[in-house]
DNA sequence: CGTTTTTCCGTAAACGTTTACGACAACACA
DNA sequence: TGTGTTGTCGTAAACGTTTACGGAAAAACG
């Protein structure tokens, strides 16, 4: 059904390497034929087959993003991702790359999805998001030789591969900064599992301003939930019932912020009026809560380009000129004052 | 670096046909020379070129879900998606099939990704998602033969394809007669496009019951909006400045009801106790929102997991023996009672 | 023992590209 | 006219599979 470069050639009455040169804007071709043959490929409605393509030059133009959810959850934090992804993409595609994402299975802790994106040379390279700071998928990327980059940094040694990452540890910190010079000494802090790197980066942050500020870390302000709605919502009362209550709470995320501004609702407790909250990623939920949150908000979209650079610069077939190639940036994140603290 | 099967056959003394037939369970080799075979498979860490197979077959075992955004609009409704893309994955990988989600640029209005995954038969079949009324994909598709399932109906004549959607006329009947039934009688409705299948079959629903009940409807009661936070936010003012003012309001998606709730918080309508509000479809944010929103459940990972059997039913390759094919399907929504209405 | 069937395996072609190599003509130059 | 250069194209191999075909040996059968 579909033209093949074959029927190009018949149709031309030229040879099947002739037609490939013209198409691929090879030098070596004469200027008429070359046209002869880009008219024949739109009248026949000619595009090359990717397999064919992938087989003879090894690679297959494309790039996976891994979508895995949190384990012992069914979330992916959509949409922090898809603002990033929209700018991934864009950037690839002025390379002539194809971005696909690959959904993980709820519970594949084995990284199959990846291993089998790897060992059947689907994509080129991959990108991984939520890095653990210890993590497997890094460690065996890194053996096989195989092409990625990673949004988000890992505490993995020696390894040299492209990152982008949030400034999570400042944020942590300019929140504890925030609310202290707004008069609060007791901030308590909602955050998911500390293998989750962004999850330790602002438990650093928030531990090192309270002590710079004199103020002691109470373990009874600091609870940890999944990464959800259902996570803020179960966590949030334990830190409340601390036997000398919070004034403010910072949550790591928007959706544990939403479950845990629930949670505040049914004890009666109204965020920017008898707390403060602030959440650390400012998503379009936190503008449009009632009150609106104050955050700190990433440049997902931006990030999503650079990363990009930072990735095709690191594959041998891409790399530019000589260059210095960056291997790890971390971004700001921007406060957003909003209603909420 | 990848060991191919000319490496497996070359360290068994054997021939590749009969690697090849060995690997791929045919009958025709003997038990013992197969267990040989996938022995030194797994020892040379081999697994299958997907480029050289797909080459070879005229066929990619993989299924591509186009993930576009809403036109004037960087929307991609995403936490309505991954739950459905779950339980498609999860089907589709039971047969063997890789599931990749295609992102669409924002502003590519002439389906280019589309047609780059199709014409270089980057999958086997492509799954749409939120169908337009008339829906050029969809004409694209049929006319060119490539196989495809779509999540959402299309007004499209003549043409056979699996499709799966929801009621949503019946979803807007039954908000309606919920409404009514407590005694409202001005109930507004915000909605996005009606371009949008979803939005044109919810205000069907929606003017059908009102007219049951012998209540005409009132324009001034009806704003439409992009479908997302923003859009909810600008829209509904409009109808709570109507001279009548509704004593309800039914929104057709989580995102735009957030948005709302926020104009009525700053116009001092509270949800639940001065104002009325449904959302046709609910997410984890109406559950966790206060007070709680009322909404209509979709059963997404099962719906994923039905239009992956019925798009494999399609397809020449997976047939299944001659049941009768399943082309249309409209799942039920369900009812959740909560605080808001 | 001769014939047929079965079991197992090797050979080689094919899928649609890209590209190294060489051929041939045209042209320039001495 | 002979030699080199340039421009343009065809030939054929290669990428890693799958599979139709046929052949040899073993087994079954008379």
């Amino acid at each position: 059904m579909a033209s093949s470069i074959h029927d190009l050639a018949r149709h031309l009455n030229i040879s099947i390497g002739t037609v490939s040169r013209a198409l691929n804007g090879r030098a070596d071709v004469n200027a008429e034929t070359r046209q002869r043959v880009l008219e024949a490929a739109r009248k026949l409605n000619y595009s090359p087959n990717q397999s064919g393509r992938s087989l003879r030059q090894g690679a297959t133009r494309s790039i996976a993003f891994m979508l895995q959810p949190h384990p012992g959850d069914q979330q992916y934090g959509e949409p922090f991702f898809i603002p990033f992804l929209t700018g991934l993409q864009a950037r690839l595609a002025e390379s002539g790359l194809d971005l696909i994402v690959v959904m993980g299975a709820p519970g594949d802790y084995q990284q199959e999805r990846l291993r089998r994106v790897v060992e059947t040379r689907r994509a080129d390279a991959v990108v991984l998001a939520w890095t653990r700071r210890d993590d497997e998928r890094i460690d065996y990327l890194a053996e096989r030789g195989f092409p990625f980059a990673t949004l988000g940094r890992s505490r993995s040694g020696g390894k040299s591969y492209p990152s982008l990452d949030l400034d999570f540890e400042k944020a942590g910190a300019d929140a504890v900064d925030r609310l202290v010079a707004r008069g609060h000494r007791r901030i308590a802090a909602i955050r998911p599992s500390l293998d989750l790197n962004f999850g330790h980066l602002f438990m650093t942050g928030y531990r090192k301003a309270l002590r710079r500020h004199g103020i002691e870390v109470d373990p009874g302000l600091i609870a940890e939930g999944f990464i959800n709605e259902a996570g803020g919502y179960q966590v949030t009362p334990r830190v409340m019932l601390s036997k000398d209550r919070p004034t403010a709470i910072i949550f790591n995320n928007d959706a544990m912020a939403l479950g845990g501004c629930k949670a505040l609702a049914e004890m009666g407790i109204r965020p920017g009026h008898d707390i403060a909250v602030i959440v650390i990623v400012d998503t379009p939920l936190c503008r449009y809560f009632s009150p609106a949150l104050t955050g700190f908000r990433p440049a997902l979209e931006p990030m999503g380009q650079r990363l990009a650079e930072m990735l095709l610069a690191s594959l041998p077939a891409h790399a530019g000129p000589e260059g210095p190639r960056t291997i790890r940036e971390v971004w700001p994140l921007e406060l957003i004052a909003r209603e909420s603290d």
